[in-house]
RNA sequence: GCGCCAGUAGCUCAGUUGGAUAGAGCGCCGGCCUUCUAAGCCGGAUGUCGGGGGUUCGAGUCCCUCCUGGCGUGCCA
């Protein structure tokens, strides 16, 4: 945790040395970490960097950089190695000092944060892509907070698009039932799976004949406008698929602040404000002519470039300056419904403290535990007692990358009706999508074609019902570790090896979801996603628990000592050690008091992967430090402290770790 | 066509705003349970970092170009 103090104390101790002897003022000096633990704790490059300006030899400014250096509180010594590195060994004892100590650096003024993630259609079960979003986002909400940021955590519904509206088409046209029938069918059970299939069914409903589309828009308008039997039906299969929803999102320990619902945006007028907006910036325009004529376009004519289209000649020169209908996004339809994007820049205003409306909130569910509540949006009669949503400073959309280009067009919209700056406060955390290989597709029962079979993955398609749904995947996850769990750990009582089952499936689903960049597929395997050893969830909850139980054999606290008032017995422990054992013991403490840089890499570079990496790496070395050395048998006492020390520092921070990314450590495994 | 993403070991992937001998997991071969849990540890084999140019002390990383694959470019989201 001081390891940000000592940084700048190093930088600035670079910066002045090099000012003093070369009169170059250097704005970024980067640390690295070299390669062997033999060569030091942190390494500086700037020598390359002068060498030219300076001409000389980067190992000769090394060594005047080094000699000029002189002393540095928290610097044990400085070497020149290479070709004109400069690594920096640390006093340890002082460094563990401080790390224990709880010498924090001061956190930035705390700014309101909103995460908007999982925003599953609600028309039908979530999906491992659903999980993917899931637990990317979580994640990062979780470093967020860890950082001290002030988040609030949306999960925005779209209940009024045309997923709901096709769903209610399958209700009503063909399974010809009543909201009355659909009530007694949902009160049955299972509903999100129920309107999986039936969702499926519909696609194939319309290709059988086309003209029964005007259902679709048909129904879409009624849902927009509120008529009956249409709207009271989406709005009763929405909010029943949102809670089964919130239930599977709970298993894996997602929760959420917030539910914006869209059709609140529109009952509120928050649309009709924003659409209003648009016209009088001129930001859109009714289309006269051509494919899209009768709708309201957004001109796209630089798409994803920030700067309003730099007037380059265009490729079709013999378009007489007549607009490209390919470089217009349509934001109200002809019938007059809006389009997503329409209602998203309506949405994403708001969430900037941008649109001068407001909605009402009102409490949607309570978890189990006494202060777990969802809120959400309202219509209606609004709780007195709501928290103050809304008005973040920074906002992240976790949204999956093939909404690249919308998301691009709503950011416009926000630009449009703002200021670039506001754009800039919105940021779209896009991720990649998880696919299926196609054996898991075989597995699944679905028929793959031959030209399938080549594909390195297929698309998981909710309109094709072909996918692995999220509870299914939970529900083999706890299955599989109940059976290992048991075979371990033969005489538990079952409501025990069941809770460490759903620990474990936790874990290894939320690891599975974030170890993997986010700009990369995931092709899912069910082999894989199953594996419960070497990189994976239960591989790293193994080493916490391992470490708990070594504190706990010996009677130790599960934390170091909070006043580290014993500076000079770590020091003369590290003396009294063998020089390869105290190497060991600092190169654990060290990785492991790594965590919050990773955390502010995490927030910088939007990739919650960093955490995972940083996971697997310390529990890969505490595993090799809990073979070679032994807490309970040992008789040396500077052994035997230092060792203790060390597990009781790397659990504390590994802690942390875990609990950013939503894993939570069981009592045994 | 245009835009975005990806191409690194047999497979799945890391690679920290350019840095020291390119790393993990799985799989394969060989060891380690009377000492804190073997979901583990130790050792071994495996590389045209897609191809070609360029930038420089130094390139998997930056620039150009080509190839391959995926996604986007809907009055779906």
């Amino acid at each position: 945790m001081t390891e940000g103090g000592l940084a700048l104390r190093l930088t600035e101790a670079i910066r002045k040395a090099v000012h003093d002897l070369y009169a170059v003022e250097l704005d970024d000096i980067i640390s690295t970490r070299p390669k062997k633990t033999s060569l030091g704790d942190a390494a500086f490059a700037v020598a390359f960097d002068l060498a030219r300006s300076a001409k000389m030899a980067p190992r000769k400014i090394a060594e005047a950089l080094a000699s000029e250096l002189g002393e540095i509180e928290g610097v044990q010594r400085i070497e020149v190695a290479g070709p004109g590195y400069l690594n920096f060994f640390l006093d340890r004892a002082a460094f563990i000092d401080g790390l224990i100590g709880g010498e924090t650096a001061p956190k930035a003024p705390s700014t309101k944060v909103i995460v908007e993630h999982t925003n599953i259609n609600p028309n039908k079960a979530a999906h491992i892509g659903h999980l993917r979003n899931a637990a990317l986002g979580d994640t990062f909400v979780r470093v967020l907070r860890f950082l001290g940021e002030d988040v609030e955590v949306q999960n925005y519904i779209d209940d009024t698009g045309v997923q709901v509206a096709d769903v209610v088409v399958g209700f009503l046209h063909i399974e010809n039932m009543t909201q009355k029938d659909v009530e007694r069918i949902e009160a049955t059970g299972r509903f999100d799976y129920t309107c999986w299939d039936l969702y499926a069914r519909v696609s194939g409903f319309y290709e059988e004949d086309r003209a029964r589309l005007e259902l679709r828009a048909a129904t879409l308008k009624a849902i927009e406008e509120g008529n009956a039997p249409e709207a009271p039906l989406a709005a009763f299969i929405a909010n029943a698929i949102v809670r089964c929803h919130l239930l599977t999102m709970d298993r894996i320990d997602v929760r959420y602040d917030l539910l914006p619902w869209e059709s609140d945006i529109l009952k509120l007028r928050f649309w009709d404000r924003a659409y209003q907006l648009l016209k009088d910036k001129g930001a859109i325009r009714l289309s006269t002519g051509g494919k899209n004529e009768g709708c309201w376009v957004m001109d796209v004519g630089n798409p994803s470039g920030k700067s309003p289209a730099n007037a380059t000649q265009p490729d079709t020169p013999d378009e007489n300056n007549e607009p490209d209908e390919n470089d217009e996004k349509v934001i109200v339809r002809s019938n007059g419904t809006v389009t997503y994007v329409g209602k998203d820049i309506a949405y994403q205003m708001w969430k900037l403290g941008l649109l001068d409306r407001q909605f009402g909130f009102v409490r949607f569910h309570d978890y189990t535990d006494p202060d777990g509540v969802v809120w959400s949006t309202t219509a209606g009669e609004p709780s007195a007692d709501a928290p103050p949503f809304g008005r973040g400073e920074r906002v992240y959309n976790v949204i999956d990358t093939r909404q690249a280009y919308l998301q691009d067009i709503v950011q416009r919209g926000v630009a449009h009706l703002a200021s670039e700056q506001a754009r800039d406060r919105s940021h779209h955390f896009s991720y990649e999508m998880v696919a299926l290989t196609p054996q898991t597709c075989r597995e699944l029962g679905f028929p793959v074609g031959p030209e399938d079979e080549s594909k390195p993955y297929l698309e998981v398609s909710g309109r094709k019902g072909l996918g692995v749904k999220a509870d299914d995947l939970l529900s083999s996850l706890e299955e599989k570790a109940l059976a290992e769990v048991e075979s371990r750990n033969p005489s538990l009582e079952p409501a025990e090896s069941g809770d460490i089952a759903n620990a474990i499936a936790r874990g290894a689903v939320r690891y599975f979801m974030i170890k993997t960049t986010k700009n990369r597929v995931i092709a899912f395997d069910f082999a894989e996603a199953l594996s419960f050893d070497g990189d994976s969830g239960p591989y790293l909850q193994y080493a916490a628990v391992r470490a708990a139980k070594i504190l706990q054999k010996v009677d130790a606290p599960l934390e170091p000592p909070d006043r580290p008032d014993e500076t000079q017995a770590v020091r003369r422990a590290f003396e009294n050690v063998p020089e390869a054992e105290a190497d060991d013991v600092w190169a654990l403490i060290f990785a492991a008091a790594e965590l919050s840089s990773v955390a502010r890499a995490v927030v910088r570079t939007e990739e919650p992967a960093h955490v995972a990496r940083f996971a697997l790496g310390l529990a890969q070395r505490f595993n090799g430090f809990y073979h070679k050395y032994h807490i309970a048998g040992e008789e040396d006492p500077s052994k035997r402290a230092l060792r203790l020390l060390a597990v009781q520092i790397f659990l504390r921070e590994y802690r942390f770790a875990l609990n950013l990314m939503g894993i939570p450590i069981p009592r045994q495994m």
